[in-house]
RNA sequence: GGCUAUGUAGCUCAGCCGGUUAGAGCGUGGCACUCAUAAUGCCAAGGUCGGUGGUUCGAGCCCACCCAUAGCCA
């Protein structure tokens, strides 16, 4: 293969917001991001890759308030937590900072100048509501109401779950704070804004590639995203930049009681973790001075070289701040823009959202002490990954069966069914030369396997996979086809045995090598067999001979189910009562909820709970004023109810089993959960649940209300 | 609601510029082998390519509409 010159290169991954422990759903997007750094690296590049923990917002700030701690401590915490996970997946960062450093406070409030000296700040007052209990303004999400669209009660201050209506939390009726339970007020204060609109050419010719030598910036799918916005009529908008005190964050010079907006300072985190990392002895040793950081980033400086490169990996949910607000951010401050970003999508456990209550919500310290291996969850995300930001599925069952079969029964397997004859009839040393025809299979593989070096850059991994099992299938066929155990019996055939084992091993190097960057202990295993040290993917040009083997010891083993039950099991446990709806991934929406799932905070006995966790119910008395069979579902009966002072209410219940006569219902009273987040089923929408008693199926027997009771009335 | 994506064997996915009988891995069934962590090899079954309509000599691929899923709507 024809090596590029080499390149200069920065890598970054998403920012974990600092509000708790990494999960499964965050690594995906982090062991995609290595995987791609360990290929640059043995493809010859130069690679710098940094990143940090995202701790600024109201989010934070709150939750440290809550956990009696000062910001500072409750992000120290978490920021242990996070760099032991990564450790531990091989997650293998130059360096990991956290954005509430000095340099990021430097950088933030150098862009900010000279954005404002190029004229693209604007201040406006705008009109937000205010807790006047906690003397602080509400984000969105820490407001909520009555749904001006369709009347749903409790919804939140952006957006209706029930309607899909968005809104400005002004819109709300009823409007209440989540954090006091006050009514807020307007109050008028003043906002910067970042003129993203000034931009807007710039930013075309970016995604257009004329930047990067007509290079793809991003996947077409996500560029169709970004043009939108680009094309969008009235242009892009300008963007809010500030929040007022009080707030976790860095204060905005010049501008007493205004704070610079989390987005605002995350992204600079990037940058402020490389400077970080330069100036540091790590950096040093891997030929890096202060001044590197200049000359990396500033386009005005003397070192500013044009081709090295900048690649940031992060969740298809916040391309918005990396693919419009950033790249000009950083070219309003004559900064270097991105050459490439990278978007994933979601991680999905066995097809659906993870779950707290089916324990597929799954930390990262979990899957950890269950006993599992990280780099089988890296191979198996590996198998799935590829430049696409779709989501993938953490199918458990595919887990064990691909990672059993794939690198136990295919990859390990060839170095484990030749090794030993190496040893018993060779004194563990592979043969010294290798003949025309070995030679040309192992080309022929190598060649095939030079391939995924192309497929690595491209973030295919899944191509990569796949041609890495091609060959294994190609090596474990040879050694069939060979049956050296029937060589092994014939003492004049020695020769032929340990040419044939010294190819299957090579097989096996080769693999290896190509594999490193996935899994990185396995390989690091593979090479102590070999005794050897390879770090680039040229160790692959030439197969190894006459080398001295290592005794053959178990590389990896089969996963073991009872490891995943355990693991979801304990998720299980960790259930926590209290805690609402956690992000699937990605930090931007973590930045918009309220902190109720902090990880620091006490439940002193998860089994009880308080009179306030019982009073969060709304449990109502319902009269069936209709109930039916639904057409397409064997389990389910639709329900109206007239509710009292609610209305009707319709309500999907999975009770045909037990009640095959539906229409026998109508006139009785049931006891349902009012105030249970309406959901959207394929026949409609679900306004609450009917309680009932029993196992399920048709052990189910409904709760009823002594006559006297009237629709509408709250149970206690 | 609007927009952007996705929808191909039981599962996870390939499928180049529209061109014969739609491919792979896993799983399943059968046979073989016994060196290997019940690993490996060979053979087989399994798909109206989400649906409907259209363009075309010809569509998984292009167009329209619909359905489902995900995300975004700052």
């Amino acid at each position: 293969m024809s090596a590029p010159a080499p390149k200069q290169i920065l890598v970054t991954h998403a920012l974990p917001y600092a509000n708790g422990p990494l999960h499964i759903g965050h690594l995906l997007g982090y062991i995609q991001t290595d995987v791609w750094v360990r290929a640059r690296r043995m493809a010859g590049d130069t690679v710098h890759f940094v990143a940090a923990d995202d701790v600024h917002g109201t989010p934070i700030m709150l939750a440290a308030e809550k956990a009696g701690q000062t910001p500072e401590e409750f992000i120290g915490q978490v920021y242990d937590s996070h760099v032991r996970d990564f450790a531990d997946f091989g997650i293998a960062h130059d360096y990991y900072y956290t954005t509430h450093s000095p340099e990021n406070r430097e950088l933030a409030e150098l862009i900010y100048a000279r954005l404002r000296a190029g004229g693209h700040i604007a201040v406006r007052s705008i009109r937000q509501l205010y807790d006047p209990v906690r003397e602080m303004f509400l984000p969105d999400r820490y407001v909520k109401g009555i749904c001006p669209n369709c009347g749903t009660p409790d919804q939140y201050g952006d957006n209706c779950e029930n309607c899909g209506a968005t809104y400005a939390p002004t819109d709300l009726k009823e409007p209440r704070s989540v954090l006091s339970g006050a009514t807020p007020e307007l109050r008028d204060s003043e906002h910067y804004f970042f003129q993203v609109g000034d931009f807007t050419a710039l930013l075309q010719d970016w995604l257009a590639g004329k930047l990067t030598h007509g290079e793809a910036v991003v996947h077409p799918s996500v560029a169709a995203k970004l043009k939108e916005w680009l094309d969008a009529e009235g242009g892009v908008r300008d963007w809010d930049i500030s929040r007022d005190a009080p707030y976790f964050g860095f204060p905005i010079p010049d501008a007493p009681g205004k704070f610079f907006y989390v987005w605002l300072d995350a992204p600079i985190g990037y940058l402020a973790s490389f400077k970080k990392y330069c100036a540091s002895d790590a950096g040093a040793k891997n030929g890096l001075t202060p001044a590197s950081f200049d000359a990396f980033l500033q386009t005005g400086d003397a070192g500013f070289d044009p081709n090295a490169e900048m690649h940031h990996f992060l969740g298809k949910d916040i391309v918005n701040f990396h693919g419009l607000f950033w790249p000009a951010m950083l070219k309003g401050a004559a900064l270097r823009t991105p050459t490439a970003l990278h978007v994933n999508g979601y991680l999905t456990v066995n097809g659906e959202k993870m779950s707290k209550s089916r324990g597929t919500f799954v930390m990262a310290r979990t899957y950890l002490d269950a006993g599992l291996e990280p780099d089988w969850l890296r191979y198996y995300f590996a198998t799935m990954l590829t430049a696409a930001p779709v989501d993938l599925d953490l199918d458990l069952k595919a887990f064990e069966d691909r990672v059993n079969s794939h690198l136990v029964g295919k990859w390990v397997n060839i170095a484990s069914r030749c090794a030993g004859f190496v040893h018993k009839f060779f004194g563990g040393r592979l043969a010294a030369a290798m003949p025309e025809r070995e030679r040309a299979l192992y080309d022929s593989a190598a060649a095939k396997l030079a391939g995924c070096a192309g497929l690595y850059d491209a973030c295919d991994y899944a191509g990569a996979m796949r041609r890495i099992v091609e060959v294994a299938d190609e090596a474990n066929a040879y050694v069939a086809e060979k049956a050296p155990w029937q060589l092994a019996k014939d003492e004049r055939r020695r020769e032929e045995l340990h040419l044939v084992c010294t190819l299957a091993l090579n097989y096996f190097r080769l693999l290896s090598i190509w594999l490193s960057p996935v899994v990185p202990d396995i390989a690091r295993r593979a090479r102590a067999l070999l005794r050897e040290d390879w770090t680039r993917f040229a160790a692959a040009d030439a197969p190894a001979l006459g080398i001295p083997l290592d005794e053959f010891t178990a590389l990896t083993t089969r996963i073991d189910a009872k490891k995943i039950d355990a693991m979801i099991e304990a998720s299980k446990e960790s259930l926590q009562p209290a805690a609402a709806s956690v992000p699937a991934t990605g930090t931007a929406d973590a930045k918009k909820a309220p902190a109720s799932s902090n990880p620091q905070s006490p439940i002193p006995n998860p089994g009880l709970i308080s009179i306030d966790d019982f009073a969060k119910l709304d449990l109502r008395v319902g009269k069936v004023l209709a109930c039916e069979f639904v057409e397409g579902s064997d389990k389910l009966l639709r329900f109206e109810l007239d509710a009292g002072d609610l209305g009707t209410r319709q309500i999907f219940s999975g009770i045909r089993a037990a009640y095959g006569e539906p229409s026998k219902l109508v006139g009785r009273n049931v006891v349902f959960i009012a105030n249970l987040a309406p959901r959207k089923m394929r026949f409609g929408t679900s306004e609450g649940m009917i309680l009932s008693a029993g196992s399920g199926g048709s052990d189910l027997f409904l709760l009823d209300a002594d006559a006297g009771a009237v629709p509408g009335a709250a149970v206690k």
